[in-house]
DNA sequence: CTGTTAGCGCCTTCAG
DNA sequence: CTGAAGGCGCTAACAG
């Protein structure tokens, strides 16, 4: 049914062998024989059996890129940065056959010689969507090690909690074991796999240091999902800001600094707590910014989790007759394209989504030196733009 | 190194066709062995080599998905929604599945332990970015063909022209030769494909007409890149929808109807066609808008190819002072999520996205019937929100 | 129900 | 430089 490599060597009229070699271009073979298997493949439309190939040489062109939610471009430019770097082979004469492909120019690749290590095939880059399911996420690992993956890479957050991290840690580990590179972009590092981790903590810190700088001192903030580790990061450098300014995480007002929060159950009714867990999406950001400012009708700044939370929060401010950066301060948090845009245009923190992506791409094919440790932190940088300013004057 | 089916089998005391047996579920096995052999694989940690399996059933769980983009939403919510379909299998208890539909016995795998170890069956879906490019929307079809992919499916607009229609025609021809389902989503049909198609056409017919009944004129209208079919097909919606009300296409005033484009050359100057190209994206349509208003500052309302360029024109507007939609009404298409965030929310054609996105991945694994002549069309519904509304008055 | 027997298509020594 | 032979790990008939 089906042609296969036996029929290409009887079309052109050598061994089996030499077309392999000729196909997988790591041996020599004469030009002349070269040329005549080439022309075999194209005149048979022969395409290479993968799974085939994969058994008999023991590994496979697939690389893997794991995401929480694909319809988010916060993923979707890691994704496709990661995709990006999968390319045919190296920077000189790319050499990129390919049952279909003929040899590139008259003579293609033939003095190059081995420019490099090998001549790398195109790698067949595949993203998979867990949907934010550690369930999903392990049963995806295993799939892929089941087809023998070449190399992993799992973006974004991870389920925080002992253990999913367990599990995970132990399933990384026997990829590893099985010859699969893992990298990790934009999530906490995981022993045996190579990982680029966001300065979450450190962007967040300084977002609401910005805050604070501007005056605000009622402050809200619209987390993600609790069971995240991004967003317990994000959170935290949140609350180190307030503590170094001597504010209290869930103070309503303006409070003393030193303020023990368990105070009196009943006489002094409990503060509400400023801070609202929610999606990472619009809807959540929408909702969470009702509830703040229901509970703190003082709050002059609202932090969110993410650029979309933000949206979704600026959209409720809008909705309750609240002029941003007027009477309430929005930032968020990743600077996605369209933050940009935004009326007004977001301040946020940057993460070099793309750069990073692109890097953990290369990092999983072996095409860059890991960093020392196997581990690197991406700086987030702050961008101010205007929806933050100082709050409104006390006796507004 | 890597423990086998082999090892398994010597692990329960039983025969290798046993172990493939229970993992494969498609066979009657005693419980007791069953049992064993699942303790067996646990204890192992054992995992099934794709690759192999794939070489001797002649076929994989690997199903393709291609989209244009992978950071734009429009395709990441219907990657998604395709994902969503490749779960384990169907709803109930029922175990649609194995390469091929099982017998599904009475009890198949019911008394299993918790979530056995491989519960195989799902499908392993897997997305692919070919950034628009219809080169390497073939390089991806050889790649999957290579895998023996089960399925693949193809999202968004194709590229517009005679070669590359033909050369993924048959591409597609050969796919399917080899028994890999073929299915398009938001495309047009191809042979030998399933197809689901957005009518794209009579959307943006549907959304002129809108616009001409307000009242509105002058409208312009930003295009998506030239050589996408996707285009061409909103392109000529529009243009039917001005034709119908007698209005030339490229009129840059109120043109009396049935005046000859190919004017007198050098007397009457050429009117500016009200028509611009670009990428579906925002700066696109922030340019475009720029752009449009410049050749005609009269035009009352600008009709964009998507969302994102809707979006990007509305910054443009803003940014010159024009207030939407009492000077200029704007259009989207699509309705992506944030449309109807947006300030003001924008009127658009909703396409649904999820919905055929969960289709074509039914289609695709064969759990739904195509549909008659293999081809359906999905219906486009006209959203309107806040952008648009009457021009302003004459002499404003 | 379970074991046995052949390959699936390709890569990879090992000769020539 | 090229051919011949063995086996990668698993599934699919056939026996029993």
């Amino acid at each position: 049914m089906t042609v296969t490599l036996a029929d290409v060597a009887a079309r052109a009229g050598v061994s089996p062998a030499t077309v392999s070699r000729v196909l997988s271009g790591n041996y020599p073979v004469a030009e002349a024989t070269r040329a005549r298997v080439l022309r075999a493949v194209d005149d048979l439309d022969y395409v290479v059996n993968g799974p085939a190939s994969a058994l008999a040489a023991a590994n496979s062109d697939l690389v893997g890129i794991l995401v929480n939610d694909i319809a988010d471009p916060f993923f979707g430019i890691m994704a496709g940065a990661i995709q990006s770097e999968m390319g045919p082979a190296v920077p000189p004469a790319a050499d990129a056959w390919g049952p279909g492909q003929a040899p590139g120019g008259p003579q293609g690749r033939v003095a190059t010689g081995p420019a490099g290590p090998a001549p790398a095939a195109e790698k067949l880059a595949v993203v998979c969507n867990t949907n934010g399911s550690p369930e999903r996420e392990l049963t995806y690992l295993t799939l892929l090690q089941r087809q023998r993956a070449a190399a992993v890479v799992l973006t974004g957050s991870a389920a925080d909690g002992p253990e999913h991290t367990e599990r995970l840690a132990a399933k990384v580990a026997r990829l590893v074991a099985a010859g699969t590179r893992v990298v990790l972009c934009g999530r906490p590092p995981v022993a045996g796999a190579l990982a680029l981790t966001f300065d979450n903590r450190g962007g967040a810190r300084r977002l609401t240091e910005h805050l604070l700088t501007l005056g605000h001192r009622r402050v809200g903030y619209i987390a993600g999902p609790a069971e995240r580790t991004t967003t317990r990061h994000r959170l935290e450098g949140h609350l180190a800001a307030l503590a170094a300014h001597g504010l209290p995480a869930q103070a309503p007002g303006t409070q003393a600094p030193g303020t023990q929060p368990g105070g009196a159950p009943a006489a002094a009714p409990e503060p509400p707590p400023l801070v609202v867990h929610g999606a990472y999406d619009r809807a959540s950001g929408y909702d969470a910014a009702c509830e703040l400012l229901r509970r703190e009708p003082g709050i002059t700044a609202l932090v969110a989790a993410n650029d979309t939370v933000a949206l979704g929060a600026c959209a409720a401010l809008r909705d309750m007759g609240l002029s941003i950066p007027r009477d309430v301060s929005v930032t968020g948090f990743d600077d996605l394209p369209f933050s940009a845009d935004a009326a007004p245009a977001l301040s946020t923190v940057r993460l070099p989504l793309y750069e990073a992506g692109a890097r953990a791409g290369r990092l999983a094919l072996g095409r860059e030196a890991p960093p020392p440790g196997g581990v690197a932190m991406i700086r987030a940088e702050l961008m101010i733009r205007d929806s933050t300013a100082p709050p409104p004057a006390p006796g507004r």
